[in-house]
RNA sequence: GGCCCCUUCAUCUAGCGGUUAGGAUUCCAGGUUUUCAUCCUGGCCACAGGAGUUCGAGUCUCCUAGGGGUCACCA
């Protein structure tokens, strides 16, 4: 049984980062038919805010990233992390320190001044005799003082580090509140973790949390550290460059299919495979896989990711996404036809919606540009010959439209621009966007009529 | 600064001792289109540098450089 998890603290939003480790745990458990789990690291009890909880909760829930259980809080489980740090100061393997902040700060002040690491120098380790007055102890635990820590990480291979790099750290507060890397091993033990996925910046934690688990007997997970995600420009990722809160993704237009798909070729990659379904990931996705290396954030590909989505959902779905994006489709019975023509060109929904409004709404202004190419000579003669040629024929269909375009170019032996750039302008105020037949079908031969009649008036008036 | 990790096109990456170093995004050109976009075809662009090991190195070893992480009574 495969049991990994997300551990966030809830100090801000989930962003990029946090997102991909949170799905290539998600995967893995997923895929072994395992378990994924979520815990709130909330020791630091100034720091707290049930805001983060909920925004990350959010977050995973627009994604489709479920949890397993319970969420687990660590601010609710100081009892059970008090009476491990009791275990162990009764073992001997922890031990009361008497030394204040202050003391630590004059000696780290002093070790910088002779170029040494700071590290706190062990002087209670071993200390029987009569405490300090007045003094609140923490809690330190006891590394090994000579030797390596070694783990074997399933991205990074054998890490060794020497003894001399992890001092006594604090478990316990002078005001009594456990440690973070003191709650992670015992929380990772109690909820049966087998498989840590997290960031690369916790891979100095991790001796410090294997000290922990060795004196108190347990195993230890697999470790698996994933290399930081930078930003274009290969920095540390800022809110100005994508360590946004995941769900602005979502306001700015983005589908979740394509935001994870984007997320999961960051540090893993399968052959020359780009498009990802769930059900792929699902099937392809091992963390032995990911790389070592650092991948910086590459918005020009989340958004070719967008567009491919896009254009590939269905015509229903669009409709149920853009609702929250100003453009109600429900019960249009031209929404098909106006879908088709516009998903092919939209990079986000919020390109969806622009485009979907450009053909809806009447133009209320012209490009100028445009207006000068497209209305020489005979335009706005050809214009009203083919209005008149239209309420004709009245046309029902998108191909129904199209014969009478063809129709007319052919009668008066034009080529298809001479109709096609004036009738685009008047229609739809530029000189882009989709095919003028199902412009015309979706809008209807009265719109048509009407815009026509527009342009002309504008014509005339400057 | 100490320690640890990393280094293939601008970017994401394939490669697991013998390849014209492949794919994708971007960019450029051509085609398709009434236009823009899509789409199709093609093109530009990379093994950080230096020593080894080897018949042969992007692949193994070492050094250098560059980048990142970490050194809390934060998580």
């Amino acid at each position: 049984m495969v049991v990994t998890r997300f551990a966030p603290s809830p100090t801000g939003y989930l962003h990029i980062g946090g997102l991909r480790t949170a799905l290539f745990s998600w995967l893995w458990a997923r895929k072994n038919k395992g378990k994924f789990l979520l815990r709130i690291e909330d020791t630091d009890l100034s720091r707290n805010s049930d805001e983060a909880l909920k925004a990350i909760l959010e977050a995973f829930n627009w994604v489709g990233l479920n949890y397993d259980g319970d969420v687990v809080y660590q601010s609710k489980r100081f009892d059970v992390y008090k009476q491990y740090i009791q275990k162990l100061l009764e073992e001997g393997k922890a031990y009361k320190c008497y030394m204040t902040k202050e003391e630590l700060d004059t000696l780290r002040a002093e070790q910088e001044a002779k170029g040494e690491r700071p590290r706190y120098d062990g002087r209670y380790r071993d200390f029987t005799g009569e405490p300090p007055a007045g003094v609140e102890p923490v809690i330190r635990i006891k590394a090994p003082q000579e030797g390596f820590i070694e783990f074997e990480d399933g991205v990074k291979g054998c890490i060794k580090i020497a003894a001399s790099e992890v001092d006594d750290f604090i478990i316990a507060r002078s005001d009594g509140t456990p440690t973070y890397n003191f709650v992670v091993a015992i929380d990772d033990y109690e909820m049966g973790l087998t498989d840590v996925i997290r960031g690369d910046d916790h891979l100095y934690n991790t001796p410090k949390q294997l000290v922990v688990y060795e004196a108190l007997g347990f195993r230890p997970p697999k470790f698996y550290h994933v290399a930081m995600i930078n930003n274009e420009k290969g920095k540390k990722l800022s809110k100005r460059d994508g360590a946004l809160d995941v769900m602005e993704y979502k306001r700015m237009g983005y589908l979740p299919e394509a935001l994870l798909n984007f997320l999961v070729r960051l540090g893993w990659s399968h052959g020359d495979q780009e498009i990802f379904s769930i059900d792929e990931m699902l099937e392809l996705f091992d963390p032995k896989d990911i790389n070592k290396s650092a991948s910086s954030y590459n918005l020009d590909k989340l958004l070719w990711l967008n567009a491919h989505y896009i254009k590939n959902s269905s015509n229903e779905k669009l409709v149920e996404l853009l609702k929250e994006f100003g453009v109600n489709l429900d019960g249009n019975e031209k929404a098909d036809a106006l879908l088709d023509a516009t998903k092919q060109r939209a990079k986000t929904l919020v390109d969806l919606a622009s485009e979907i409004n450009k053909i809806v709404q009447t133009p209320s202004e012209y490009d100028p540009k445009a207006i000068k190419k497209a209305f020489k000579g005979e335009a706005i003669k050809n214009l009203k010959e083919f209005v008149a040629m239209l309420q004709e024929a009245k046309p029902e269909s998108i191909e129904g439209y199209h014969e009478v375009m063809q129709k007319f170019v052919e009668a008066k032996e034009i080529g298809f621009g001479k109709l096609g750039q004036p009738l685009r302008v008047a229609l739809l105020g530029s000189m882009s966007g989709p095919g003028l037949d199902a412009v015309m079908y979706i809008i209807g031969l009265d719109e048509v009529v009407k815009r026509v009649a527009n342009i002309e008036k504008f014509l005339k008036d400057s």
